[in-house]
This record gives C-alpha cells, sequence and structure tokens, in this order.
DNA sequence: TGTGCCATGTTGGCTATACAACTTCCGTCA
DNA sequence: TGACGGAAGTTGTATAGCCAACATGGCACA
C-alpha cells in the first residue's frame, strides 16, 4: 500500500493517502453508499497525523467522491471518477486513457498579428504576434474534434520544430518547461462553417460542441487560448461541484 | 472589514477572510496580475494564525482566483468569478443574480413508476415510485430552458403543494429542510424531439444545449435526477480547474 | 562584464493540541 | 410506549511551531 506514482509535487504524504483511499474505494471496500472509518483511526491506521489525513480527505471530497458533514463519518458518493488535469488539457493523454489511439494533422501553423479578443486573452500589446494552430483530431482515425489554438510567440516557436504529424503538443511543450497549471473553459453550442464542415466531414450548418480554453502557468501567465468544436455524440464534459466548491458556473449570453 | 454574509456554516473565521479578500480582489486592491501580501503579512492584519488564512487561500485558489506556487507570494488571476452553489442549482437564484425576471411553467406533474435509468440515478429499488415534473423556463417572458425532473417520492411530494405558478422549487424545499449539498452535471448537445419544439416555440430537430444533472443531499441521498434542455445562445457553462484540483472532465461516447 | 553562490523571503507539508458543533444512539423517566 | 436528555463519537475550526522546497535578488569572485 501507499504505493508512488504521482510527478508533479510527488511526494507528498496526504496524496499517497488520497491515492490509496482513491484505490480502495474503487475497489469496493467501503461500499457505495458506505461509511468510511474516522479520521482519527485512518490517520493512526496510515501513521500521520490527523491534518495530513485531513488533506487526503480535502481532495477526495474536492473530486465529489465522498461527503463531509459535521458529527458524521464520511459517506463513499461515486466509487469512481476523476480524470488527471492533464488528461484534459491533453487530447492525447485522454485519448490514451481511453485506450483509443489519438491522431492529429496540423492544418496550419503560422504568425500572425493577434486580433484584439487574442490579445485579451492572452493578455499581450496591441500589435503583438502570436502563433496559430489550426489541428484536427482523429479517435482511432476517425475524425473527432477541430482545434484552433493561439499561443504567444514565446510558447508558439516551441512548437515551430514539432513535425506536422506529432501526435501530443503539450508533452514536447512540457519538456521544454512550459508548465499548464489552470485552465478555464467555456462551453457552448456553435454550427458549423464551410472549413468545420471541411475538416470534420460533416455538413455546414450542423451544431457542434464548442471548447473553448484559456490556459494559464503557475504564475498566472497565459500560455494558450484554443477553441475546440466537437462532433455531436462523440464528447460529453461532466462536472461535479458542491456548497462551497463550484468551480462550475452558468453564464447568460444576452447577444447571441 | 469582515464584513458576515454567509449562511451555510456561516461564523467560520476563515469564510470571513476569504469575502474580505474576494471583495479586495474585485476592487482592484492587487491589480490583475499583482501580487498578494505573503500569507504571514496577512495572517497579521487580520489577527489570525497563518493556517485560517491558508484555508481561505484555499478557497480562492479552488475558484480560480489566485495562483499558489512554493517560492513566491501569490498572484491574482482573475478580479472576478464564481457563482454561489446555490445560483447553479436553482435557475430562480440565477436569474435573479442576472437582473432578469425568472419565470416558470409547470407543464406536468405526475407520480409514476421509475424507469431503469431512474432508479440508477435516484438509488432506488425497481418498481419504487418517483415524481415527476415538467417545467418550461422564461427568462423575463422568453421561453430558454425546458426542465425534467425526477424526484424520490419523499421530495417530490412536498412539491405536489406548490402552486402551479410558484417561481421557485427548490427554494420552498429547502424550507422543509431538504438541503442540496453535491450536483454532478454532465453537458452536451440533443436535438430537440416535438416537445421539446412546442414547449420552447422552436423547430424540432434544432440543436439545444443539454445539461443532465443529479443532485444529492449532504448525507450523499440523490435528491433529483434532471434533464435541462437550453435554447441555443441563452447560456454558456463554464469551469474553471488546475493542476491537482480538477472537478472536470471530458467523457467519451463511443454509441450515439 | 558575466557567472555562480548564498542569504532571504515565501509557500508547501506535517505534527500536535484544543475546543466547538453536530449526529447518533442508548438509557431513563414519565 | 413514547419523549426527553445526556454520553460518546466524529468532523469543523483555529492555533502554534517546525522544516523543506523553491524563487529572487544581490554580492562576491573570476
Amino acid at each position: 500500500m501507499l504505493d508512488d506514482g504521482a510527478q508533479p509535487p510527488g511526494g507528498a504524504l496526504y496524496r499517497k493517502v488520497a491515492a490509496d483511499l482513491r484505490e480502495s474505494i474503487a475497489a469496493g471496500e467501503y461500499g457505495s453508499g458506505g461509511k468510511l472509518p474516522a479520521e482519527s483511526a485512518l490517520a493512526e491506521r496510515y501513521g500521520v497525523s490527523r491534518g495530513t489525513i485531513r488533506q487526503a480527505l480535502s481532495a477526495l471530497r474536492a473530486d465529489g467522491l465522498v461527503t463531509s458533514r459535521r458529527g458524521t463519518r464520511r459517506v463513499v458518493l461515486g466509487t469512481t471518477r476523476v480524470q488527471s488535469f492533464a488528461e484534459l488539457v491533453s487530447f492525447t493523454n485522454w485519448a490514451r486513457s481511453l485506450g483509443e489511439e489519438p491522431g492529429g494533422r496540423v492544418e496550419l501553423l503560422e504568425r500572425r498579428p493577434a486580433d484584439a479578443e487574442e490579445c485579451e486573452q492572452l493578455r499581450l500589446d496591441d500589435g503583438a504576434d502570436v502563433v496559430l494552430v489550426l489541428r484536427v483530431r482523429t479517435l482511432t482515425g476517425r475524425p473527432v474534434m477541430v482545434e484552433r489554438s493561439v499561443y504567444p510567440v514565446w510558447v508558439g516557436e516551441l512548437l515551430t520544430g514539432i513535425p506536422a504529424d506529432a501526435v501530443s503538443h503539450t508533452e514536447p511543450l512540457q519538456e521544454q518547461g512550459v508548465v499548464f497549471a489552470d485552465a478555464d473553459h467555456t462551453i457552448d453550442l456553435v454550427l458549423a462553417d464551410e472549413e468545420d464542415a471541411r475538416l470534420l466531414g460533416c455538413r455546414a450548418g450542423e451544431p457542434l460542441l464548442r471548447e473553448r480554453r484559456r490556459s494559464t502557468d503557475p504564475v498566472g501567465a497565459p500560455l494558450e487560448w484554443s477553441e475546440d468544436r466537437y462532433l455531436p455524440g462523440t464528447v460529453a464534459f461532466t462536472v461535479h461541484n458542491s456548497i462551497g466548491r463550484s468551480a462550475l458556473s452558468r453564464r447568460h449570453r444576452s447577444a447571441p
């Protein structure tokens, strides 16, 4: 038990405890709807302080795996959940975790001046350049999504050396020290334009699920501003939130 | 400073600190991209321990308001964000927070045996009854969303006494001690059927943004299983996630 | 000039303790 | 039998302290 296997801040004790508890829960050790041992009991079992246990449980709580209420033991909510942040930011990681073969092709990679929204999103000065990458992503050969990403030049020029049929873009970036730490996602619906239709092999005007995403590094510097358009029926987005911890919100759009 | 104004577990010190910091950030006191004071400085300012400050900052971190990295002071990511959990679960609260007039009409309220998925989602035995509520929701008179919710009978029968034109359903439930604590959302795309078209005043086959939601109480008991269908262009869902704290996930659907 | 090292500031992680608030259950008493 | 009350168990909140890991800037040295 207490197997290792995390890379971000790696060796933290509470992460190992959390990982072990996740496994136990997924294995049904406490049943679905069953009660977890008390914090003090877990502290003794793992040989750590109650504070560390609480740190671990807080992570499970945020993932929606367990409840937490003053006065009673924690209850198992779901038996499995959660994708790592890496699986969300990287299409490649996600596909692999599904057992599907990720693919993709760069349709366009160019450097050009940023427009108003790109400046806003990437916090660039007016007139600054950005690198635009247009890619079609496939799952086991089938086109699933078209991705239009713009990067600040200092990020984008790291991508110019990558072959056009490279499976992953985020992995080489990570290797060069670019760390994706935060992301804001906006999900709505959009109709395919002619370019979408051509790239995805659908008809123009067909509805697509759109995810716009702004990713930042640990310091808060914008790394990527991307608009992904998914063919319907291929993906769904799931979110968990709880009272006092709601990363999800619903936004109104008065002007279509 | 340190204004009150939270109702769930109300009086916690770290919540007041967090609320105060939120205000300061929203007021631009540290600038966008600016540095927050050190934890120790904040601890002294508020007259609390560093642990309490860290608890408050952890909440802001989860909301994506500030960064956190070992070695450097925290940086302001965004100036404003976040809706309370109540605004997400309740259409009424949400609409009010937008300054729009929420409306709605119950098209159908009936008690009937649950089907297979409803049993699964609400953790009911086979053959158990559920209460189905079909409602059209309007924003300042304009129909925006159709909501199909099923409740376990013990929740549903609390709704039967409510007038058909009642604005909110969740509020009367809360008053009777039903607390919504956790929710799982799945967002995807669906085409309007005849009923949707009739209720929303659109054409059948038109694309709609669908949110399926399962809400549970603090003990983990399912309270509601709902499917909401939004007219395109009226809403967008936004999610924030960060490395190590990802409540969002992307799911594959192999069989449409 | 430029490079590398070190002191300092800052957050992450962990422990220990104490009390408050709440739930559950059991036993007592009417 | 039923209601009330209290004891025990459990999580929430807060404090204090310690060290490690990391970032930054300045200083010394080549």
